[in-house]
DNA sequence: CACCTTATATTTGGGCCCGAACAATTCTGA
DNA sequence: TCAGAATTGTTCGGGCCCAAATATAAGGTG
C-alpha cells in the first residue's frame, strides 16, 4: 500500500526539487520493475519456497540445473544471474543438503559440473508446479495478452542493458578506472 | 545474451518435463521482471552509484529521505522495500559516512527520525540527475507510451501481491504455522 | 622443457537481507 | 494505578552478493 500512491507522489516531489527536469515515465518503469521484483520474490519465498526451505536464489540455481541438466558452473551462474563466487556458496549449501552434486569435468580439470541428485529431482518435480501456480497468481490481474506485452517490454530493457550497457558505462566514466568498491578483498 | 534465448527455450524444456501444464506467459513475466531488475540494478551500480560509493539499497534509502524529508525509520524501511532490521544496518553505514542523521522523536520515545545532512543533500542534488539519466538509458528502447504501458502492468502485479498475497498465503498453508526459516536468531 | 598468457572455480572482506528475539517505550483496561 | 498488550528500533544468526585476490589447470611460445 505504501508504494503505489507514493511512487507517483514522489515523482512530483522529485520534480519540485529539480525544476522539471525529471524523466517521469522512465523513472516509473524502473521504480516499478524493482518494486514488482521484490513483491514477487517475497510472495514466492513466503508461500512455496519457505516450506521446502529454499531461498529464491537457491531455487533459481536448482531450476537451471533441472532444466538444462548437468552443467558447468560458469553457465549456471550466468543463467541464474549471479556471480561465480556467489554460486560457489549457493552450490555448497545445496550440496550439503543433498540436492545437488559436484563432479569434475572429464577432460578439462578446471571445470566443475553440477547436477541434481535424485532428491533434488524429486523436489523440483514437486515444487515447480506450485511455483508456477504462484507465478500465475501474481500476474492474475493481467490477461494473456497483457502478459506478453509486459514481458516484451521488459525484454527490451534487458536487451538494451546487455547490448549497450558496457559501452555506455565506458562513455560515462570517460575511460577512467571504474572506481573500486569500498568493500571487497584487499591484496595480502 | 544468455538470457533472452534461454528463457523461451527453457519454457519448452520445462513443459517437456511436466507435460504441457506450464503457464508460459505468466512465467515469462516473472522471469523477465527479475532479469530486468537485476540488469537495471547492475547497470546503475556500475555506472553512477559506484563512483560515489553507494549500493543500490543505500541510494534508495537516501532517496526516500531526500524526497520525504525527515522521516520515521519504519516509514523509510517500508518505502525502501527493506525490513526494519536491514534499515538499521544501512542507516548505520550512511550515518558513519556523514550522509544521514538520526534523531529522537520529540514525543514518542520509541521512534527514530532520519534526515539528510548537508553533505547528504548535496550528494543527492548531484547524483539523482545522473541516476535519472540512466533510468532513461535503460528504457531507451521503449517509447513514452510503452513506458506507461509496462509501468501500469507492473503496478497491477504489485497491487495483486499487496492486496491479495497475504490471503493467498493463508489459503495455501491452510492455517498451518508458516514454517520458520532455517537461518535466523534462536531463543537464548 | 620453461615461461607466459588465459580461463576457470574458490576464497575472502565488506555489505546487504530477513525475521525471530530482545529491550525500551507507549497504550489499554480493569 | 498498574500490569499486560502492543509497537517500535536494535541485535543477531545464517545466508546471499559482488568483485578482487588467489590457486589451479590449459594452451601457447621460445
Amino acid at each position: 500500500m505504501p508504494g503505489q500512491r507514493s511512487i507517483t507522489e514522489a515523482e512530483k516531489l522529485a520534480e519540485a526539487k529539480l525544476g522539471g527536469r525529471v524523466r517521469h515515465d522512465q523513472m516509473a518503469v524502473v521504480a516499478n520493475i524493482y518494486r514488482a521484483a521484490s513483491a514477487v520474490r517475497q510472495h514466492l519465498e513466503n508461500s512455496v519456497l519457505r516450506g521446502v526451505d529454499l531461498t529464491w536464489t537457491a531455487f533459481v540455481v536448482l531450476w537451471v540445473v533441472w532444466i538444462w541438466g548437468e552443467s558447468e558452473t560458469r553457465h549456471v551462474a550466468e543463467e541464474a544471474g549471479i556471480s561465480k563466487g556467489t554460486l560457489t556458496g549457493v552450490a555448497g549449501t545445496l550440496e550439503r543438503r543433498g540436492l545437488v552434486r559436484r563432479a569434475n569435468h572429464p577432460t578439462d580439470g578446471r571445470l566443475v559440473l553440477l547436477s541434481l541428485t535424485d532428491d533434488g529431482e524429486k523436489l523440483m518435480q514437486r515444487v515447480f508446479p506450485a511455483f508456477n501456480e504462484e507465478e500465475a497468481f501474481v500476474t492474475g490481474q493481467l490477461g494473456e495478452a497483457d502478459c506478453r506485452t509486459v514481458a516484451a517490454g521488459l525484454r527490451r530493457v534487458v536487451l538494451q542493458v546487455e547490448e549497450k550497457g558496457e559501452e555506455r558505462r565506458q562513455d560515462l566514466l570517460g575511460g577512467a578506472a571504474p572506481a573500486p568498491r569500498r568493500s571487497g578483498r584487499r591484496k595480502a
